[in-house]
RNA sequence: GGUGUCGUGGCCGAGUGGCUAGGCAGUGGUCUGCAACACCAUCUACAGCGGUUCGAAUCCGCUCGACACCUCCA
């Protein structure tokens, strides 16, 4: 007798980018999710402001299969080679950095992938269901230019193809999503590029002839070229989730012009809305200012590891980089400091350490002075209210405070409420949160455990010197370990240590 | 210029027409040989000015400020 999968317990609300509020989210298939989410372009390093899109849709992908949803979850990697600007002439990006790096481009495309793969592997993002590239659905893409030609949305000129948006306004709305109109577009228009095949400066491209010197490119029905910017996430996504899915994420400034352009792409090319469902994560900034390749003002995800920018005073571990982004909203601004990071890392440590706390904690009692059942309905309340995760957080952080109380012995809890607490704690911490415990990690490896032991044995010898008041020897021991980074800490039950 | 978002206490950051968000930092206590850890208690708040309301930080208007998109960017 099979139980009933949680999600019908839960009703989740999603707050939908086209229509502006938080909407009961109901799957087209019940049970099953499709979710795509625009993934990097692979010219270079990701940056943290990348990696925060992606651990926002990390735990979205989590908590829908904690909801026990199937969800196949798309992530596209862009090895096409978009061009830098809107101009005739621009230089495609992964083209430019070959020639700078002296590559192929598919060698930049394989560094980048890599580098994109091992970084969100280190904040414990779990992988997509499929990452299909750009490149491997040339064919695709060529066909929805086909029909959206035949359709009557889309004209060639001079060997690229170009989506007419004026015409397509005419029967559907373009700039639904980003709240634009035409109207106002076209009479904001900055004056036009020198030349251009395009009908009118709105109109983008699905298709673009490629100059000689172009090293991507492909044979299509109109030129040799290569596919237009927005075109990929239309293929991948209606290949693999079809022509009508449930969600579509991405980065806030990919709302317009590309997933406006997917709207229209979607519309023109089978008569349908693609997507149900639009999510859009908001940027990450530092010194006030959005990070952004192009400008430079980033932080990278090593310097974080590692250290090494002067912006940072020491190093941090990814999982409390991504704890941190996880205590702003996904929908908000969130402002990168060392200062935010490091009360992060605090609260970290006190997270975790409440959770090897609660593995020793006995049931002590037939009754428990603490709301359970309540207190983890409002903590699935808070992820369903648009996936809050700074209000699970703070929630967590209730249960910190019962669990210390309880080791105090200044609380109690039954044996079944126990069970409830640490399955609670687990799921949310880690499955849905997806945050990693450091300190477990290394004692349960090789050198932890001789690493234990060493600290065992200092701490028996500092009890023997305290037990005969020779307090030099015994804070000797306890401020040079604290020196090393190893706290101990003296509890009614004897001391224990914890690694910081 | 157009469109939109935001402005919360020392810092980060939720939320919301009347009920303590939370984390970090601070203060006072408990514990300790002294500390640290932990626990208990506690102080700083909703940019400014008007309006609606019994009541607004929360709704409306204006002002100021910041950011984002309108060119590639998560």
């Amino acid at each position: 007798m099979a139980m009933a999968p949680l999600y019908e317990s839960q009703e989740l609300k999603v707050y939908n980018s086209i229509t502006g509020i938080k909407e009961t989210f109901t799957p087209i298939t019940a049970g099953n999710i499709g979710m795509y989410v625009c993934g990097p372009t692979v010219y270079s390093n990701v940056h943290l402001g990348n990696c925060r899109t992606f651990i926002s849709f990390d735990l979205v992908f989590r908590y829908l299969k904690h909801l026990e949803y199937k969800v196949r979850y798309v992530r596209n990697i862009t090895d096409a080679g978009h061009l830098e600007n809107d101009s005739e002439d621009g230089e495609d990006k992964v083209s430019k950095k070959a020639r700078i790096e002296q590559l192929e481009p598919m060698e930049i495309v394989q560094r980048y992938t890599l580098d994109f793969h091992n970084v969100l592997a280190k904040f414990n993002n779990l992988p997509p269901s499929i990452e299909p590239t750009a490149t491997g659905h040339i064919i695709e893409q060529i066909e929805i230019i086909k029909s959206i030609i035949d359709n009557g949305f889309a004209y060639e000129a001079n060997g690229s193809v170009y989506f007419d948006v004026k015409k397509f306004n005419e029967t559907n709305k373009y700039g639904k999503l980003s709240g634009r109109n035409l109207e106002d577009m076209i009479a904001n228009t900055r004056e036009l590029a020198a030349q251009s095949d395009k009908k009118n400066p709105q109109d983008f491209a699905l298709w673009k002839k490629a100059e000689p010197e172009h090293i991507m490119r492909w044979p299509s029905p109109w030129s040799d070229g290569f596919p237009g910017w927005h075109l990929e996430c239309t293929a991948m996504s209606t290949k693999y989730l079809g022509d009508q899915f449930d969600i579509h994420g991405g980065g806030m400034d990919l709302k317009f012009p590309h997933h406006e352009c997917e709207i229209a792409q979607g519309e023109a090319s089978c008569g349908k809305s693609p997507v149900n469902y639009w999510m859009h994560a908001n940027m990450l900034t530092l010194n006030g200012k959005k990070m952004s390749k192009s400008t430079g003002n980033i932080i990278s995800p090593a310097e974080i590891f590692e250290g090494g920018n002067t912006a940072l005073s020491k190093s941090f571990a990814p999982t409390v980089a991504r704890f941190f982004i996880l205590q702003a909203h996904y929908r908000s601004i969130l402002d990168f400091s060392n200062d935010a990071l490091e009360a992060s890392e605090k609260g970290f440590y006190k997270l975790m350490e409440a959770i090897q706390t609660l593995e020793k904690i006995a049931p002590t009692s037939t009754t428990t002075g603490f709301a359970i059942d309540q207190w983890k309905q409002e903590c699935y309340d808070a992820m369903n209210d648009d996936f809050n995760s700074p209000i699970l957080i703070a929630k967590l952080f209730d249960a910190v405070k019962f669990i210390n109380n309880l080791k105090e012995g200044n609380n109690s809890i039954s044996t079944t409420d126990l069970e409830v607490l640490k399955n609670t704690m687990h799921g949310f911490v880690f499955d849905v949160l997806g945050l990693v415990d450091t300190q477990s990690d290394s004692s349960t490896s090789g050198i932890g455990e001789k690493l234990s032991g060493t600290v065992e044995l200092l701490i028996n010898l500092r009890a023997e010197a305290r037990a005969n008041k020779d307090f030099a020897t015994s804070d000797k021991i306890r401020d040079e370990l604290l020196a090393m980074g190893i706290q101990l800490k003296d509890g009614r039950e004897g001391t224990s240590f914890s690694i910081n």
